[in-house]
DNA sequence: TGTACATCAGTGAACGCGCGTTCACTGATGTAC
DNA sequence: TGTACATCAGTGAACGCGCGTTCACTGATGTAC
């Protein structure tokens, strides 16, 4: 043995990881360089490659491990439909607006994985089907399929919130949209407490 | 005068923007290089710094640009509620989706525009906010603010509806995501022609 | 127990390349006389 | 009318820099004998 513990490999190359979610989240794909992500992770550029076979590599692995995570704090908030409420009211808040290195990969990353290799599509395919699945099953556990239209339009209406609460430069228009975009997953969900409609107008 | 004619600059200026407009889209904004943009427009590196004085004021123009083009379309189509229908079905089609370079600004480049400079993202809102008064207006001509919040959420599940159906590498739930956002669309904007929500269910 | 050697994660300089930007120059036209 | 000059959009080479990637080397440890 040479003189790093046995496991040593493996945990440097997740501490790699983890900061390339960091980093990519905040900088973009294309915005960030092999250098900065080694120097995040404590190393130096040339170690990259022991880990990694490319930047792609690391970008797609980093995708998965990104939805990985969010799967599993999905998982553990929303339990039962006031889980699925508390976890949509979370995403749409100041506060995960303003943690783009923390936050949601796909409001962060999802126009540029758009342009990413099949291998990190792939990957964030399979990442957002469990957390749509997921989401469903809660919402209608008996026939999980029948909750699918309205899964996957809430889950695009959030990351598109989120996005463009960040793009806007207005605070107040950027809060707004974040509160209309709160109101109508919860709509869309069948979560808002309302009568129908003209409550709903009433808000506005 | 020089050989050109006195309007030579300024239409070459507009074909540097067009260009940059279909470039940007396609690649993204950290992905297209200046010397390919120039190329792009039929001109050579070195001409760029004639007509912008950095590749960011191209990045503003050229995001400006591309969100008046909308508002000019989105003007000219959405005349009324059954115009704006019109609008969102042609929005939320596999030919846009598609149709990258060609296509809406805000679905290839929003989370981008969120990392850009001050004045790409005040660009930015200004254009976003010119749409989407202009849908509102359309929706309720006697007080256009009571439309604002479905009209907010519909645009941004409209962006994400369309990352998302360019991000996943499944053929079919792309179309599927498509056909969601669709339905959901119309259902927040008040112009599904279902009954309710067992309507709705049965469409799954 | 002591010494020589193998291991191997990590270092840091270097590769060729494309980036955004600068600049001396070109050359077809209009103007001056 | 003919010639010398000014104009200026566009050219293309070059600047320093950071990119993704490669590679000879380091050095602390475990192993062999």
């Amino acid at each position: 043995m040479g003189r790093y513990g046995s496991d040593h490999k493996e945990s440097t190359r997740r501490s790699i990881i983890e900061a390339s979610g960091r980093r990519l989240k905040l900088d973009g794909i294309d915005g960030s360089g092999v250098a900065t992500l080694m120097k995040d992770a404590g190393l130096t550029n040339g170690a990259f490659y022991a880990h990694f076979a490319s930047k792609d590599e690391l970008v797609t692995t980093t995708i998965a491990d990104q939805l990985e995570l969010q799967r599993a704090k999905l998982q553990a908030i929303a339990v039962d439909r006031t889980g699925v409420e508390t976890f949509v009211r979370f995403y749409l808040s100041p506060a995960q607006r303003d943690d783009r290195a923390g936050g949601c990969p796909s409001a962060a990353l999802l126009d540029e994985v758009a342009r990413c290799s099949e291998a990190a599509r792939s990957a964030y395919t399979a990442g957002l089907i469990a957390m749509v699945d997921h989401i469903a099953a809660v919402l209608a556990p008996e026939n999980p399929s029948s909750a699918q239209r309205r899964t996957w339009s809430t889950v695009v209406l959030m990351i598109g919130t989120l996005q463009m609460a960040r793009a806007l430069d207005d605070p107040d228009l950027s809060n707004a949209v974040l509160e209309h975009g709160l109101d109508s997953a919860l709509h869309l969900l069948g979560l808002d407490h309302s009568s129908g409609a003209a409550n709903r107008e009433s808000r506005n």
